[in-house]
DNA sequence: TATGAATGAGGCTTCATTCAT
DNA sequence: AATGAATGAAGCCTCATTCAT
């Protein structure tokens, strides 16, 4: 019998004995540990000794598995920048009103980017991107900017049952998203600012939504401007 | 100006020589210099050598106006984290409606946050704020809430002149630069996007806090909500 | 043959196994790889992972039979160093003349050491040799100083057959072998040169045996000297 | 007054203080060093440390004057392969006699090849020269060669005095230098053989070529050979 | 006998910092 | 105030060797 950890010898010297992992198993541990590695420290402060301490494993034995530490942050970024698996709840209909709407909108942007890892996440994208540009420009263009426009769609799709003039939420979807993008330049500077922070900046956003999707007469005929 | 100068000696040998500066000349040059390289690199990954090279002085050279390294990290922060001369511009009267105001709000944003060397910072932060948190939530308690709750009051202040419900931008202010933070989060990770870009940002921006600013009806009168 | 061989378990799951050969056929292969890897890297830049795949087995694999790099080196040496099996025939009578006993030399001297193996192996000795000393100078006093030494008694042989002075190949045999080490030296440093380099060096050692061969009378009779 | 190598504090503690030297003295410093680390124990197994240590300063202090192991290797090759400023000396008169006219060839092969350095040097290039090609080749062609052709000529303007059929040194040079390539590659295998060694091997490399340029009658008026 | 994940020592290289000049 | 050779502490990576399978 094996013990996981530790095996005594009758010479009193403890020697380490890790467990004998398949690529499949390690190869996600050694990501999780790479993403709070980078996230925290950064690509160059990153030690590789501490991502191999974080995933049980020995220096040497990351590179059983990647060829380089800029090999592990690819790899990691391409899981990161995975298309999330988004919307498997359909929209409310129209007739639930404005304020079921922006919660099925938040629900979605906060399910995904609420999480501390997403938050991490962005923090590595902020500070790293320049490393790896190419993949950062395709997930941009395969899946930011598609997420951003079907929300536009939802948007505008909701709006069109009645008589008013278009917000500008349908011609600049991304101001869907503007709340959570603040609170999370929030966090990634200040902090996590408490457990409830996200979620109050959540009820914001939901409010901000409501405001913009009520109904409203043609804004030529009531203040105008510019 | 990246000539040296040349100075003759009796030797016949021409020695390449750097200007002898006071430090009120340098180090500005110098904080320069290490904002892009921090922000481009990241503290750790930032080296002497580069700031020095960038500031027209050897790597030795930068220790006679720094200590260290995280020196240079703290000066360049004091300077960055400083409360920017705001406000000089006094609001528009409420009559000459909410487009006025939104362009009012947006200019200064826009004027503060919209340059490059902003974003270099915000970068920054984002990436090293663990290393100064001292000084960072100093400036989120000094500099940024009072600014965020000053936009609070001014919007307040427009919207109580005539009879409707308050926005939500008046209980959450932040909402109000909401807008600008996706737009510098998004240069933070995808890149500068075309001279423009921000420009087209700050009309979406202004179009939003256009509508929000329009007179409505008590909500609970229209549509009501969950 | 590089196939891998498949073989199918009842997981349904394809894993590449490699043949379980006896070390009877193992330990050669492994040798022949290793001549290769040591003589183009040197000792210590050859790697046990590059000796494996080039013997058609895994790293560990290796250590089935040899308990460690030193190990191979010195079977291998062994098998280098061991004495040829010169000499199958007979040198000519001394009346066929000097070429036909220049060539019968030759003939020997190119076969043994023509081969790239040769070549591989005495650049291996140049790069290793004061690792394994014992090996070297065990190989020096019971190989290569008895061939020299019978070299030159063959050469001694076919002069005394007439009156001449005895040429200087007589006294100091390795002269007779000095061509050859000329053009190994070459190889070693400039390469190959060419298919048929050590083809062209052959004759004009044939040449240069067969003047130092040819009747003479003796030298204090002619032009004397030193 | 700074001491060279040790400066005692009242700390108690010896603190190393290297003397800080300009390139021009230190490089050659280094590459002296080098020479010693890379022959011995070749360009992977020599370490950065050993040639610090023994140039005099530390590991780190040598990338101040190399960018590399590579670099200082080069750099090594680069001196080691400069033509040898040979043939200071004129060629005795062929009434001088053969003797004199070999011991003129060996003086200088011998001077240029015989030192201890010119031994670590070719042992470097036999184990390291295809990590160099194009160095030595280039070498090759504009040193090695010309000198070579040198010495065939010089042997033919000797032989053209009088009436003999040529030895087959003018046509094949490289067979005037054999025997001391054949003394060079006995000593990077065996080693030195004592101090008179190669003074030994001179003897009879002069002897051999006695031979040769002695006086001769035309081949074909002897025995003719196959 | 064979595989390949894992270890751990060791080497190359970088870089903040020092200091003689 | 400025230079740049030099130091020394890390950190990345390699690779001989071990061992569970």
């Amino acid at each position: 019998m094996k013990t996981l950890i530790f095996e005594s010898s009758d010479t009193g010297v403890e020697v380490p004995m890790r467990k004998r992992l398949s690529p499949e198993v390690r190869v996600p541990q050694i990501l999780d540990a790479a993403l709070v590695e980078f996230s925290e420290r950064g690509f160059v402060a990153a030690r590789m000794d501490d991502i191999a301490g974080r995933s049980g494993l020995s220096k040497g034995g990351l590179y059983a598995h990647f060829q380089s530490k800029e090999e592990i942050f690819k790899a990691l970024l391409g899981r990161l920048l995975a298309p999330p698996a988004w919307r498997e709840v359909p929209p409310p209909s129209a007739s639930a009103g404005p304020r079921a709407f922006a919660q099925w909108i938040t629900d979605g942007l906060y399910a995904a980017l609420g999480r501390p890892e997403s938050v991490a996440a962005l923090r590595l994208l902020v500070a790293e991107s320049t490393r790896v540009e190419n993949l950062v420009s395709l997930w941009e263009s395969t899946v930011v900017q598609p997420q951003v426009v079907f929300l536009g769609e939802m948007v505008g799709a909701y709006l069109v049952s009645d008589d008013r003039e278009p917000s500008v939420l349908v011609r600049e979807p991304w101001l869907v998203i503007a709340p959570i993008a603040h609170a999370l330049l929030s966090q990634m500077i200040f902090g996590a600012g408490g457990v409830d922070h996200l979620e109050r900046c959540r009820q914001g956003h939901i409010a901000m939504l409501c405001e913009l999707l009520e109904p409203r007469w043609h804004a030529a005929a009531s203040h105008g401007g510019g």
